[in-house]
DNA sequence: AGAATGCTTCGGTTAGGATCGAAGTATGAA
DNA sequence: TTCATACTTCGATCCTAACCGAAGCATTCT
């Protein structure tokens, strides 16, 4: 390893376009498997193994097993952070920034995160869900409480089928534009479908945009909310 | 040029460690010419001069031409922003964060800059005298006005051997311990040497320390900033 | 003017590391 | 068990970019 200051190391592993690119994908927050991150960054499974384990020696990331799935997801909240500074500073020289197209409001609104929702509805829920006591969200955990069982219960979520599954119930997610967490996990899961299920939103094809339906919107909020 | 997410190509400028060594040399705030910052990134002028190059190209520097020197400096406040939280990310994964020598407190204080006074002591001059209207300080240049040539005439600075020089007469220069400007160029400079003159301070060898005397201080403070 | 200094451009060398193919381990599904 | 999926390790290739020597401008000093 070469030496010189320390940071520079740091900047060395975001300076890499395929590694960039696996930090770009998970900036949105979603925990991701090493398959999508290397589908992400264009690159094979072995090259992307490396790169992650670089970027793990390194502190960027977090990795956590899964059955046979790894998956990877920003180290904390500051890797976020300076990654967004480094974005700054490319938009101010002439970069093009992310530009804002026309569908941009709705993905702000609502959204598809892996496999849960995202955007200002998926954070309202949450902020919900906190206030009520029914999660509790720690350093790097989020806990259901017997009341919150016992709501999500109550709107119809089977519990049954969810705690079969490994896959943690539930998980916080770090929403990109909103710089706020949201909802991820089984429940997180379950709740989209039910959406879905529902007929309170459809999903346009090609984007991640989950389109409620007015009348939706009012009995997801009715639902999942009910005292805002 | 590969291409990536735009903010890649800044991260992939700053993980090279002889230009982080110079970026680093730079963070102090102070300009330093091309040949300064070749040794201290320990490589020759041809090879920093393609650096140099690029650390512009991408909005990372600015340059100043002076004479036959070329000065260079971070671009912006950003930037060094940037590079701290760089630092912070390093810092918290193992890699030993810059050592605070015993001497620190004392470089704080009073330090010299390339030529010119730095640290609180610096910081709080420039500070006294654009409060008083001597100093105006815009975007990037700092313009002293006539109440400020009066001013530091009537304390002794001497203006016609100033004004003979092609050096900028003010210039203000960030001081990172700080993160506040204060006061460089030619009269940046007189103000030191009169410290020396009179005495107020010695210079301990081999170091930036400024050491005011107890007496000394009292004195500068009268002098340059009265009304403190 | 000539000499010296500061910096840049050009050309050729070299080393680091990103990449992939092939083969090996681990976990889950049938 | 056998097969499939997810991921890692090893080995070899190849390409980028850092680097320096030499030579060329530009500015300043004498």
């Amino acid at each position: 390893m070469k030496d010189g200051p320390d940071f520079t190391q740091i900047a060395a592993l975001i300076g890499d376009p395929a590694r960039a690119n696996m930090l770009t994908a998970l900036m949105s927050g979603m925990a991701l498997t090493a398959t999508e991150l290397a589908q992400e960054a264009g690159i094979t499974a072995q090259t992307a193994s490396g790169h992650l384990s670089k970027l793990e020696a390194g502190g960027l990331l977090r990795q956590r097993k899964q059955g046979r799935h790894r998956y990877f997801s920003l180290a904390d909240h500051d890797v976020g952070l300076v990654l967004e500074g480094l974005m700054g500073l490319a938009a101010k020289n002439g970069f093009l920034r992310t530009r804002t197209g026309p569908k941009d409001p709705e993905l702000r609104q609502a959204r598809v995160c892996y496999d849960h929702l995202a955007g200002a509805l998926g954070v309202q829920m949450l902020d919900y869900a906190t206030a009520q006591g029914f999660l509790i969200e720690t350093e790097d955990a989020l806990d259901i409480t017997q009341a919150g069982t016992d709501f999500y219960q109550s709107v119809g979520i089977d519990f049954q089928s969810l705690k079969k599954s490994k896959r943690p119930l539930c998980k916080s997610c770090l929403d990109w534009s909103m710089r706020r967490t949201h909802l991820a996990g089984g429940l997180g899961k379950a709740v989209l479908d039910t959406v879905f299920e529902k007929g309170w939103a459809t999903r346009p094809a090609g984007t991640r945009i989950v389109a409620f339906t007015k009348s939706g919107e009012m009995a997801f909020l009715r639902t999942f909310c009910p005292e805002t």
